[in-house]
DNA sequence: GCTCGAGGACTACGGCTGTAATACTACAGA
DNA sequence: TCTGTAGTATTACAGCCGTAGTCCTCGAGC
């Protein structure tokens, strides 16, 4: 399966955390996930090298150290994971996902209206072309 | 987790069988599948009571068979599943996901378009009330 | 009453995840 | 040179999933 596809919670967090510093050793990555969870140095390094395994990270040694870097875009990661969804889910039809958004509650007028203004400047924008 | 929050492929597949069809017997439902995907008798009844231990599914007995049922509804399955992607990924701002799924290629004009218009419903039958 | 087949129950196994303890090792000081 | 110590590597374990073999049992015929 593709890697962008199916990240879990823990996995982005700590992918997030990469993400957001651009590189980092694993003292690091627990450090900027501690204020929403507390884990073992291990259980983070643990992780990293799966995801590494999985090729989503890299690494380089800096002494005795690694230091990890995604490989995948933060853009990436999420455009797979929700096609993930969409072909999982609406077996691929986006007009059933938005159908599906459009009748929650929490989506609000005021996000549709946005959504909406979002809509005409694309649509206006593939006119030009 | 909530049950409705994380359906794997397969266990999607089953349930679709039971919601197509209302009510099914592990062979009916290895039927249904059969298009799709040859399963071994077994692994549907696996997947079936493993589905019903998380209070997806139930079932009665009919002589010596088990005819199952879902507990969840379609709808809300989609529900769950959108509602956990949108949280996991985006942290519950359902306006990214919007935005996400706006710059996709697979969203042509024309799904804008018929988007556009749902939205206007929306927003319009919103002010009436 | 005995046998056989259909169908559920039990068991298995490898893979992935969350979580981490423990083991190993290389460098910095004493 | 010996010893911490910090940091990685190895190993572990339980829980879930996909997939299915095998065992057990009950009802239908013979």
């Amino acid at each position: 399966m593709d890697p962008a596809s199916q990240l879990t919670p823990l996995q982005l967090a700590v992918l997030r955390a990469l993400w957001a510093h651009g590189e980092a050793t694993v003292a690091e990555v627990r450090e900027h996930l501690a204020d929403q969870r507390e884990l073992a140095q291990q259980t983070v390094a643990t992780v990293l090298a799966r995801l590494e395994k999985q090729g989503v990270v890299t690494h380089r040694n800096e002494g005795r150290q690694f230091v990890y870097r995604a490989l995948l875009a933060e853009r990436d990661a999420e455009q797979g994971m929700v096609g993930e969804l969409a072909e999982r889910v609406f077996a691929g039809d986006y007009g059933r996902l938005f159908q599906h958004l459009l009748g929650r509650d929490e989506v609000d007028a005021d996000e549709l209206a946005k959504v909406r203004a979002l809509i005409d400047a694309r649509l206006a924008q593939e006119d030009e072309r």
